[in-house]
DNA sequence: TTTTATTGATTGATCAGTCAATCAAAAATA
DNA sequence: TATTTTTGATTGACTGATCAATCAATAAAA
């Protein structure tokens, strides 16, 4: 019964985060909509607190594995990028209970290390997948500011979609976000004729 | 009386904030911040909720009037565009409970609609504040794009550094955000000796 | 005297977390 | 196989703490 419980209540709190719009929700709220009694909530994860870190674990496991896929259906480096963007920017991302966990644990983020602690784990990998591919593309010093850049980016448009104060829609936040690579790409891009200057091809690792 | 209690309160509840990493603080911990018992903050506020909002309007506010400073002191559409940026990442807005309250404030936005149109206001200010001057310099369709790629790179980062999850500076990220400027001005700006697609130059009113 | 500022004391509600008790299934024993 | 025992699942009832909000009373100023 251990797992099947675990995961009925993980998904039950996003459930009900996105139905409340915040973190302050209760345990029997959460465990009423999993249809068990508050006292087996507290049984399995024993308070509140690990609950919802759980539930931003598994926010965390399903972006990973769903990046995973995208990148593994990408052929080429260019192709990864647009891939990650893609997966950022997907309707998942964009269910109500997922938008509210993510922005009430950034804020939960200023209070326990933990939390923090994912963030900065979901920031990294993020990061991380779209400097693999740049590393590619362009010198490294210059992959590196992109990668930032794209990053931000992408997790600043997410905030205003969530918020719907954004005056354009998913697509074109994605377009947005591609629109910067191309330009970036083609100004740092060294010429493919040039001598000096030109990107190490080596094989990079990805982390997902 | 009365005006110096409520700037007293606000500014203490924005202390605590800080100092408690989230909203979840008591108008006791604000009082005693103040100085005053809570039934004098209930007195002047009525609620909890409206005192928070006085708070994130107050950090609006603030924003509002150092960005018209700015805006005021630069000369030409790039540089108030550089302007908008700095005044971003002014270290007035790294203060830790104007952070707190900033990430809070996204995640309360969920619930209170108050809130929520108080945070489409500022992201309606920072795109406004920036398509004003790209208007001078790109088409109209140009420049909206920009100026909501420019404005969600700047929450972005915002973000990143406010996580500390960025392996770069403040500096650093105003010039990433420059970068982004420079390279699609360039790319999109319209060549001077060009006949068609000229921007208008038209004088632009500004929302600050 | 009227108005404004201020507070101590209190209330009513909400919740996280605990615990002892029940129930059922599985394992061990006869 | 029939039985007892053990283990895990589950809950209702409860507790202790916390807090927002209220209000009647006091002090001070106009």
């Amino acid at each position: 019964m251990e797992p099947v419980r675990r995961k009925a209540l993980v998904d039950a709190a996003l459930r009900v985060i996105g139905d409340h719009g915040s973190l302050a929700v209760t345990m029997s709220d959460i465990a009423r909509q999993a249809g068990v009694s508050p006292a087996l909530a507290h049984h399995y994860f024993g308070s509140k607190e690990q609950l919802l870190i759980e539930t931003i674990r598994s926010l965390l496991r399903q972006l990973r594995s769903d990046t995973v896929a995208a990148l593994k259906a990408a052929r080429t480096p260019r192709a990864r990028l647009s891939a990650v963007i893609r997966v950022s920017f997907h309707a998942d991302q964009f269910a109500p209970g997922t938008i509210a966990a993510w922005l009430a644990f950034y804020a939960e983020a200023q209070r326990s290390e933990e939390t923090r602690r994912f963030l900065v784990i979901y920031a990294r990998r993020l990061r991380s997948n779209l400097l693999a591919d740049l590393k590619v593309l362009l010198p490294a010093d210059a992959a590196e500011r992109i990668a930032e850049g794209a990053a931000a980016m992408i997790d600043g448009l997410y905030i205003r979609q969530s918020l719907k104060s954004a005056p354009i829609g998913i697509e074109a936040s994605i377009a947005l976000t591609e629109d910067y690579l191309n330009a970036l790409l083609a100004i740092a891009s060294p010429s493919p004729r040039s001598e000096k200057g030109r990107p190490h091809r080596t094989t990079q690792g990805q982390m997902t």
